[in-house]
DNA sequence: CAGAGATAGTTGTGTAGTCAACTATCTAGC
DNA sequence: GCTAGATAGTTGACTACACAACTATCTCTG
């Protein structure tokens, strides 16, 4: 197998992303932390804040988060607990259960919110030109589109 | 406070990013798996393939990784067992030591590297036009380079 | 050269997630 | 309407990390 190796320009991208994205992450998590919320907790608060009556199935939801149902479940047990989130069972079908928002979940992501916001731009969006936003946007989208294309499940 | 908005084209960019990343970081796992290796794993042995006589001081080795030093203490447990990488005392200063690789783990990543990169090939760059790839490049480096600026720790 | 303090790395403890196995419920086929 | 299988979610066991406290070593100041 010849290997084809990345040219610079290529190698400079993949570098520039790989080593920068564990950085960005812990920093707007870091901001976050003021509000107790983690940046699963802002996500999962922020799906559910956007869904139909503020609730979403279980698995739905985790699919959304990019966890495992059992990883869901386990993050639920955080949520729960600080009443952000309260878990009702589906009446017509006893298996489902939703996650519900509280107000007080709402409230607290209503509170977060900004924020977290400023903190994206800061770290991010306000640092990047008109066309860097739009690449971000188109090339990460090309990247999704292939990755949801692909056998997905070995 | 005025919460400051992002334009839907701010966040389309922010949204692509989040949450294509996840995705795309498990893809390029899975595709190392073949070979026993996670990517941290990957990482710490390019790391070290590429220094001064193929070793590492391990503060040096963590920041690099983004890791803890005693996260990385706990991931060289592994590679060592694994008999890719050796450790050795620093015979000036008896604290530090070397994370050395090993010709068995210089193999295993020559073995492994031309799987990678062409992964990184198929699930990135070459879905990128050269336009985008240039705006991945200078747009993370802003972005870290503002982090770098930053008071870092809390 | 004796501490005092800095520095390198490890260990104890805790958290967030995975996978595999399990329980409970629902749905079809007979 | 019963059983076989599918589906939703939970639980047990494990892994990879973080943080804080610790040990060992080095360095500096008197």
């Amino acid at each position: 197998m010849a290997t084809k190796w990345l040219s610079p320009a290529e190698m400079a991208a993949w570098l520039a992303f790989i080593e920068t994205t564990s950085d960005l992450m812990k920093a707007i998590e870091r901001d976050l932390a003021p509000f107790g919320l983690d940046r699963g907790d802002y996500q999962l608060l922020a799906m559910l804040s956007e869904a139909e009556s503020q609730r979403l199935r279980m698995s739905e939801l985790a699919d959304t988060l990019r966890l495992t149902r059992s990883g869901l479940t386990r993050r639920m047990e955080g949520v729960v607990k600080k009443r952000l989130v309260s878990k009702v069972q589906c009446p017509e079908d006893g298996r489902v259960f939703f996650a519900q928002l509280t107000p007080k979940g709402f409230q607290l992501l209503q509170d977060a919110a900004p924020s977290h916001l400023e903190s994206v731009r800061a770290l991010m969006i306000d640092l990047l030109s008109p066309a860097e936003i739009k690449a971000f946007s188109t090339g990460f989208g090309k990247i999704a589109k292939n990755l949801s294309a692909l056998p997905a499940k070995h």
